[in-house]
RNA sequence: GCUUCGGUCGUAUAGUCCGGUCAAGUAUAUUGGCCUUUCGAGCCAAUGACCCGGGUUCGAAUCCCGGCCGAAGCACCA
């Protein structure tokens, strides 16, 4: 008695409570705290863009924040936006649960950031500069200033106008800020914030040819929006260095920034540019292709928005790669699947089995759930006229001969060394005590046929219970030894995309 | 090459700031057991890590130095 106590006790375990944040930064310095998501328009959105999304919602909620969405879309030629993809992003966003409290489109805003341009240069912050993008960089990288830098600010304010009205061709200038032409990285000397692109942008056209470079946008944007923390990637470090020294022409403070790591998922390729060529070169079919990891392509395999909050969460901010692996999502996703979805019989790959030596009609009642009678079952019969199933081949080539195997909440079979299949008994006992494997069935005049894409878009064909298309579609069950797939009825078809065992 | 940032079980993460309670916790994975009329889930157990070398210290995953390895950046992209 007091042995067991014991044990018990000893056995109990403390559940870790749910792993939170750490605290942003200097929150007493900013006040209300206040983050933003600054996504590019130029395609949808992956798992690893969502890191930034769900880390700030996070942020925003637990410090009852403001969060801004604000579409980063100022290259009409070289990374031009897709006029659908704004509106394709709110909606991963809404499906992720994040809310934004406003909004911004910065090729909505060019007239403020010539605004700040010309401010700058009369600062002495900026000015606009000449050469050609080799003769700076070869005087850069020896510390030295090009010919424009110490130019009058007059000169500056005109080259300015120039560039505005055309009689600068695209490419003849740029608007330069001035940093530390001494400073150890190169990178950072002297970065350019605006140049002339002249192709039609695809959401507004041609009403702007001086478009801003990110630094110079994105800089002038935290500050007017009253951005205090910034979560974004690593890549975005040097970033920060090169826009402190704007900040400090216009005497503003920088908010806190938080660089993480790059999120790699194994053996899925999350490079915007290389899912976007791949769609382009028809090896995908598209964004939501099984193999991809965006959001729209987790979605249609029924991962859920709180498995990938959950993951983000657990792999925090912390400055070094993390490479996730599809297991740790996937077993995420199914625990949180697995007591809430109905469960039916999916036979992969059917095939006919007969079975003799039946009496009378035998009823086998698939329970909807295992772990909920309450949501009934359902009767799967066979009898001496219709004594044909259909089985999984895969489970019948596992046969060997004379040996057994038991149909799921049924009966057990002993399988001929013909292979033929012969009613033994019909306890579960029995089947343990033959070590019979228990395998899932179908009557052969109860099946629809079902295309399942798998997440390497190859297909499986089988046969499932009818009963999956008088659900609500779509709708991710689980198949019984088979695994989480979510149903989709297209034109009078159904069609599957697996999500995982 | 240059600049910057990192390296804890296979993977992810806690611990690192403020050395001792860490002969290193958790999740996942794998294996075994229990439970369950299957699978899964659940429960129990096992497996498995502080990059290397010095130094400081009574004591180092934690501090210092060197090395090795990795990542990010070095666009008139974002």
């Amino acid at each position: 008695m007091a042995e067991s106590l014991g044990l018990s006790l000893v056995k109990e375990k403390v559940k870790q409570p749910e792993r939170t944040l750490p605290p942003l930064p200097n929150l007493e310095k900013h006040g209300r705290v206040h983050v933003r998501f600054a996504p590019n328009p130029d395609s949808v959105i992956h798992l690893g863009n969502t890191r930034a999304a769900i880390l700030s919602d996070e942020y925003a909620k637990m410090y009852k924040g403001l969060f801004t969405l604000r579409f980063e879309d100022t290259s009409p030629s070289i990374k031009p936006p897709v006029p659908e993809a704004y509106e394709i992003i709110r909606q991963d966003l809404r499906w992720l649960g994040i809310h934004w409290d406003e909004e911004f489109i910065q090729s909505d805003r060019l007239p403020i950031y010539y605004e700040y341009a010309v401010k700058l240069i009369t600062l002495g912050g900026a000015y606009i500069c000449k050469c050609t993008s080799e003769s700076f960089r070869k005087r850069v990288t020896k510390k030295k200033p090009c010919p424009c830098r110490d130019l009058a600010v007059e000169e500056h304010l005109h080259r300015w106008e120039n560039m505005l009205n055309g009689k600068t061709r695209m490419g003849g200038a740029v608007m330069r800020v001035k940093t530390d032409l001494a400073h150890p990285n190169p990178a950072l000397r002297d970065w350019p914030a605006m140049r002339i692109d002249t192709k039609a942008h695809p959401r507004i056209g041609k009403k702007y040819r001086v478009w801003p470079l990110y630094n110079f946008a994105s800089a002038i944007d935290d500050h007017l929006m009253g951005i205090t923390h910034i979560l974004r990637g690593k890549e975005h470090e040097v970033n920060m260095l090169r826009q402190i020294y704007m900040y400090k022409y216009f005497g503003w403070s920088y908010p806190d920034a938080i660089h993480y790591g790059r999120l790699k998922i194994e053996g899925t390729v999350l490079s915007k540019s290389k899912i976007r060529q791949g769609i382009e070169d028809g090896v995908y079919k598209d964004w939501s292709d099984p193999r991809l990891g965006t959001i729209a392509a987790l979605r249609k395999r029924g991962f859920l928005p709180e498995t990938i909050r959950r993951l983000i969460l657990e792999v925090g901010v912390k400055p070094s790669e993390a490479m996730i692996s599809w297991d740790n999502l996937e077993s995420i996703n199914r625990k949180i699947l697995d007591p809430i979805v109905k469960r039916f019989i999916f036979i992969k790959d059917p095939m006919e089995f007969e079975i003799s030596g039946l009496d009378k009609k035998y009823v086998a009642k698939i329970p909807f759930h295992p772990d909920h009678c309450d949501w009934g079952s359902r009767d799967l019969t066979i009898d001496p006229k219709n004594n044909k199933i259909l089985i999984q081949s895969a489970d019948n080539a596992n046969f060997n001969e004379c040996s057994h195997f038991r149909l799921m909440n049924l009966f057990n079979v002993k399988v001929d060394c013909a292979g033929k299949g012969h009613l033994v008994s019909n306890s579960v006992a029995d089947a343990k005590a033959l070590r019979a494997p228990i395998i899932q069935w179908l009557p052969t005049g109860l099946s629809m046929p079902l295309r399942i894409i798998m997440p390497d878009a190859k297909m499986a064909l089988g046969a499932v219970d009818p009963m999956t298309s008088k659900e609500e579609l779509p709708s991710t069950f689980q198949f019984y030894r088979f695994g989480f797939v979510r149903v989709y009825r297209e034109k009078r078809r159904l069609i599957g995309y697996y999500a995982h065992a």
